[in-house]
DNA sequence: CTAATATCAGCCTGACTGACATTG
DNA sequence: CCAATGTCAGTCTGGCTGATATTA
């Protein structure tokens, strides 16, 4: 966004909380964004591997359920981590509306590639708080979060 | 975007920082463009009004600087905002290329209402925190956006 | 000749809507 | 008949890139 440098007084927009967190958002929208994008990859990538790490093989349906990914989004996506040879898609046998996701030995490796560049961009993006601040915004914006569902 | 309600262990993707900070940001983004939106505004208008409001009459260069928009955004906004009558185009006769933007009294009229909307908001976006912790968080994100531009 | 200004057309991710055919 | 599943086409805001014409 690259808001003047310049001397101009800041406009009074700048100083509501919602564009703080909204600016803060953004920029660690962008940092992991560019990080995986490094690595060939962009967020449904990631989270979508790492939800095959951490829940094993999966509809199409559930994936989504537990990424947070639409169904619609999910085609495409899936299309691209499998072109990558990524994951595996197989009809479900026992019910054949379904497709059964699988990762791969090499999905595996990227997924693990991935991870160590996510920890870096968390390094860099928390690298002006201390180990107590970090913990104290977790907690406040988890605070946030979890009001937001009503 | 609804992570399953549902019993299942939330995926690794979701502890993340960067993952909380993006979030809270999302979050904060959507109850301002849904405030906005029912007074019929969206976030470049009301921080191009607000602009106008803290520094006068400018160019549309000047406006895209002080608030943040890109020049080939910057076009269709004013034109939304001349429409609705908040807003007047006119040639400067000591620079022709240049087009002087003026808030009008309508426009003003239509910005208080938008403060006293946005004022709400921030009410809500916060109401889980402490007066303490509202400034706590301000200030920790401040510091990371203050350490984003290199 | 270079720089600033205004405009237009198009791209991108992530999130979402709606329609549709297949299968349970 | 209804519900779940996968697919496809299209929309939206905010932030971009790049091209172009005009004027300083």
């Amino acid at each position: 966004m690259s808001l003047s440098a310049s001397g101009d007084n800041p406009a009074r927009f700048m100083s509501l909380p919602s564009w703080l967190m909204t600016q803060a958002g953004v920029h660690a929208h962008r940092l992991v964004t560019e990080g995986l994008a490094a690595e060939g990859a962009r967020g449904y990538h990631y989270r979508l591997l790492s939800v095959l790490d951490d829940s094993g093989p999966a509809s199409q349906a559930q994936l989504g359920r537990r990424s947070g990914i639409h169904l619609s989004d999910l085609v495409a996506a899936i299309n691209e981590l499998a072109d990558r040879g990524f994951i595996h898609r197989s009809p479900d046998p026992a019910d054949r509306r379904r497709n059964i996701i699988t990762i791969t030995g090499n999905g595996r490796r990227g997924l693990r590639r991935l991870d160590k560049k996510l920890l870096r961009v968390q390094e860099e993006l928390l690298s002006p708080l201390s180990a107590g601040e970090r913990d104290q915004l977790a907690r406040l914006l988890t605070q946030i979060l979890g009001h937001q569902g009503r």
